[in-house]
DNA sequence: ACTAAATGTTGATCTATGTCAACGTTTTTT
DNA sequence: AAAAAACGTTGACATAGATCAACATTTAGT
């Protein structure tokens, strides 16, 4: 159950099987079924997850009750609402399993504590922050100015698994183009 | 000449005068002039630079020639080609002095070396990193389904300094809106 | 397997904002 | 100080994509 994790770790550091073992003990299995919400919009967020299996959205709903989706994350991807994590305020914004889904979770303090013991783990953590940094970025540049057939391009060239398993309307709040554009542009591929 | 830096530094530590001393001792001093280009396209980036005085701007140019505006960094901040200087690809991104400028500047293997050395030099490039990300986040979720009028009014709110310190025209490139309509929206406030 | 609800598709409009061009103003360079 | 270049503003027009609505299809829960 903690078999993806290890692999997780193991490939990004030269820690002991044994390190990693104990590393791996400080996080705690959750079953949950889809689109159940872990985070809700005034939550302050203390919890760290790894998916084992399944896949979890990060969204908003604005004033008008539009959904926005900000991010998809699937098996052995780490994910929370970070800036609320980092900081400790409230979310504003919502976390769910879109499916049935396996989760190792870790909370806030726990984390840190691996950070701060082992270098290898701040490492990780590291490497976390720079590839969110860089994913960040590249969607922001990635969308400046693009039309919505160059946007669905950009989906299937740099996320092309994310079409493949949430549905257009979800795809679409991504993108930030409504459903029917989408529709309309998946013709044109 | 170091002193922003020593307070940006000893704000975020309790590392000793002397530690900040030798940390400081790594940065070299560069003056640079109105519109300098730092870091071209395909160059890959192994500087980190610190504003003391100015302004750098982070762009590209796309294939028609047009220019996008993806960030300003202003005096006591840190700024570079995040994703080369990690990963050690090709910037596909330029960077600029918008303003003459006297910048602080860092190889990447002293900077790497002194996070290596300093657990707090580490947590610093942490919160670099967290608050990149943080920021980058906050753009793309600030700006999706959001339309010029409340962009303008984001950025007002999120970073006023911007808006007196850039041109209208850069201003309008990064929030992805013409020039026009930028000049339009403004009225409109 | 059946029913209800959610999602996807498509056509007909509408609208925000881009583009282009002309002009005035500011900034930079020599 | 003059000339040139860049920038900002404004109007007229064009258009990508939103919205709305009707219908078809898929999915989920009992």
């Amino acid at each position: 159950m903690l078999q993806l994790l290890k692999n997780y770790i193991s490939k990004r550091t030269d820690l002991s099987q044994k390190d990693i073992e104990v590393i791996c003990n400080y996080f705690v299995s959750q079953k949950t079924s889809r689109n159940q919400v872990l985070i809700n919009y005034y939550d302050v967020c203390y919890q760290y997850f790894f998916i084992n299996k399944g896949c979890i959205r990060l969204y908003t709903i604005n004033k008008e009750g539009i959904e926005t989706s900000r991010y998809f994350a699937f098996e052995s991807m780490f994910c929370t609402a970070l800036p609320s994590f980092i900081d400790q305020k409230p979310a504003c914004e919502y976390l769910q399993t879109i499916e049935a889904s396996e989760l190792l979770v870790i909370s806030r303090d726990d984390f840190y504590k691996l950070v701060d013991r082992y270098p290898e783990f701040n490492n990780i953590y590291r490497e976390i922050l720079e590839l969110g940094f860089i994913t960040a970025q590249k969607r922001i540049y990635g969308f400046q100015g693009f039309d919505a057939l160059e946007k669905v391009q950009w989906l299937i060239k740099n996320q092309p698994n994310l079409l493949l398993r949430v549905s257009n309307k979800m795809a679409a709040s991504y993108l930030g183009i409504s459903p029917s554009t989408l529709s309309r542009v998946k013709k044109m591929l």
